[in-house]
RNA sequence: GGGCUCGUAGUGUAGUGGUUAUCACGCCUCCCUGUCACGGAGGAGACCGCCGGUUCAAGUCCGGUCGAGCCCGCCA
């Protein structure tokens, strides 16, 4: 490929590079004019000298956000000429060639003021704000998270496996986007809120060790720091206890932060256990910040939240599960679980990831054995009828020797936002949506023609 | 479903019910050979989100509406 990074000019004074990139900004002396070239590895000053040439009246031209092939030598700066605020400020790139690539209209809002941009605005035009340095290192950090627990876990055996996105709906839980099922008019798909089934049936499948960074959808009202569209980091492991499952998490959350964040501090590790009970008597939430100065921009303060309850009961008294109907009850309360004895006192081997107070994670080991499955199913009155249409897949994959198995998901756009200092999980998003789930840059969601509406079988009201 | 905050040139803002709506950045023209928040001179750009009401008079007060954000509910 033609084209030099320019970051890598700050050690190539003497060569002849070729940069690709956009005018950041223009000073222009008169007979002499720097332009400040950004690509997305930094900036680099460019030099235009003097007089008549066709090439200073073609500089002459540029304007901000202007496309731009240079070529020309890299050469250092003089003592006084030096920007120390820069990592390229000890040389400049003495322009030969200049090629406009494409004009540019006035950005709606400057590039270097993104920061000071009014939200919706920076949405509208996502494509400008992703230009300013903060949006490009969240994006590039957040690729960087990723890429360190992809090759994390594809060292501890784990694959990579996708999904589907047009499953099921499930009887519980967040409200879920429908998709209408064209060849089977009057039936739907939904968007996973999770891939919880299909990974459970992935351990059915021996797969033993899955993750995935899944893209889930749940049709609720959002917060700062959750979308209607998110992405889960999903795991789940064969022949694992409650501690296995902790263990590998933790590691993996500490490498993390040693390997992309080594400015950052781990207040307490290994990370500190709280029961829920103790953490809803001295904190009053399930995810307590416990961080012992939170005005350190460094400090993060990781811990577990474990010992749930398994049921709790509902507004009508009867009993329902605190997490979901596939959590299994720790061993030392897996008996009472089948004599459905003291349902309110069985702890779930269940456990969440919080830090600096946000839950950034949560799994449980699962029920394997179609029997316990359906034991909590019953406590919750679920008919027989019921627990067929909406678990009979399960129940039967269980009976299919299902290992013992559990797993974890986590949120990967709070914990980029926490790591990343940023306010909200939109900041950490390419192409978020606003507070009403909608799409300000596209438009979307938008009107659909009648023919589209005829053919999916589907009836405005 | 509910509560709260905000909406003024391209961007960020100021603006006791009273004349021609403030400032900065950006933009345009001209000048300038070492700037990097370049500098200098000049210029354009707003009908104050929208609709209605109160008033002699509304950017300002009231109601509604649209849009953005925060919070409660909700999020197995």
């Amino acid at each position: 490929m033609n084209r030099d990074w320019i970051i890598d000019t700050a050690s190539q004074v003497g060569k002849t590079v070729t940069i690709k990139g956009w005018v950041q900004t223009r000073r222009d002396h008169g007979k002499l004019i720097f332009i400040d070239v950004r690509d997305r590895s930094g900036i680099i000053q460019a030099v235009f000298w003097g007089g008549n040439s066709e090439l200073f009246e073609q500089a002459t031209a540029l304007r901000s956000e202007f496309v731009v092939c240079l070529t020309g030598k890299i050469q250092s700066r003089g003592e006084k000429q030096i920007n120390p605020d820069v990592p390229t400020g000890t040389v400049e790139l003495a322009v030969e060639t200049l090629e406009i690539l494409n004009e540019a209209e006035t950005p709606a809002f400057e590039i270097e003021k993104a920061a000071e941009t009014n939200e919706e605005t920076r949405m509208k035009y996502r494509y400008l704000d992703m230009r300013s340095d903060r949006m490009r290192n969240n994006i590039e950090k957040r690729h960087q998270i990723v890429k360190l627990i992809r090759d994390e876990l594809d060292t501890q055996k784990f694959w990579e496996i996708e999904t589907p996105y047009l499953t099921k709906g499930t009887p519980e839980g967040a409200r879920e986007f429908i998709v209408p099922a064209r060849l089977q008019p009057g039936k739907f798909f939904v968007l996973p809120q999770a891939p919880q089934q299909f990974k459970q049936l992935l351990m059915v499948g021996g797969v033993e060790r899955y993750f995935q960074i899944a893209r889930c959808f749940r049709d609720e009202d959002t917060r700062g720091d959750r979308q209607a569209e998110f992405t889960q980091v999903d795991m789940e492991m064969s022949f694992v206890e409650q501690e296995d499952v902790m263990q590998l998490n933790e590691t993996l959350l500490i490498k993390i932060v040693e390997t992309l964040y080594p400015e950052k501090r781990i207040q307490t590790v290994p990370f500190p256990r709280i029961s829920y009970a103790d953490a809803m008597e001295k904190y009053g939430k399930d995810s307590p910040d416990i961080r012992e100065d939170k005005d350190d921009k460094n400090l993060l303060a990781f811990c577990w939240i474990v010992d749930f309850p398994m049921f709790e009961k509902t507004d009508t008294g009867s009993w329902t599960f605190t997490h979901n109907p596939f959590s299994a009850a720790m061993p030392e309360y897996r008996q009472q679980l089948r004599d459905k004895k003291d349902i309110g006192d069985i702890i779930a081997a269940q456990y969440d990831i919080v830090l600096n107070g946000y839950e950034i994670g949560g799994g449980s080991i699962r029920n394997h054995r179609a029997e316990d499955l359906t034991a909590v199913l019953e406590i919750m009155d679920t008919s027989p009828e019921k627990i067929e249409s909406d678990f009979g897949h399960m129940l039967k994959a269980f009976k299919f020797g299902a290992p013992p198995h559990g797993g974890i998901a986590w949120g990967l756009e709070r914990l980029v936002m926490l790591l990343q200092g940023e306010p909200s999980i939109r900041d950490v998003m390419a192409f978020p949506k606003t507070g009403d789930s909608r799409d300000i840059l596209m438009d979307a969601p938008s009107v659909l023609s009648d023919k589209a509406i005829k053919e999916a079988g589907i009836k405005i009201l």
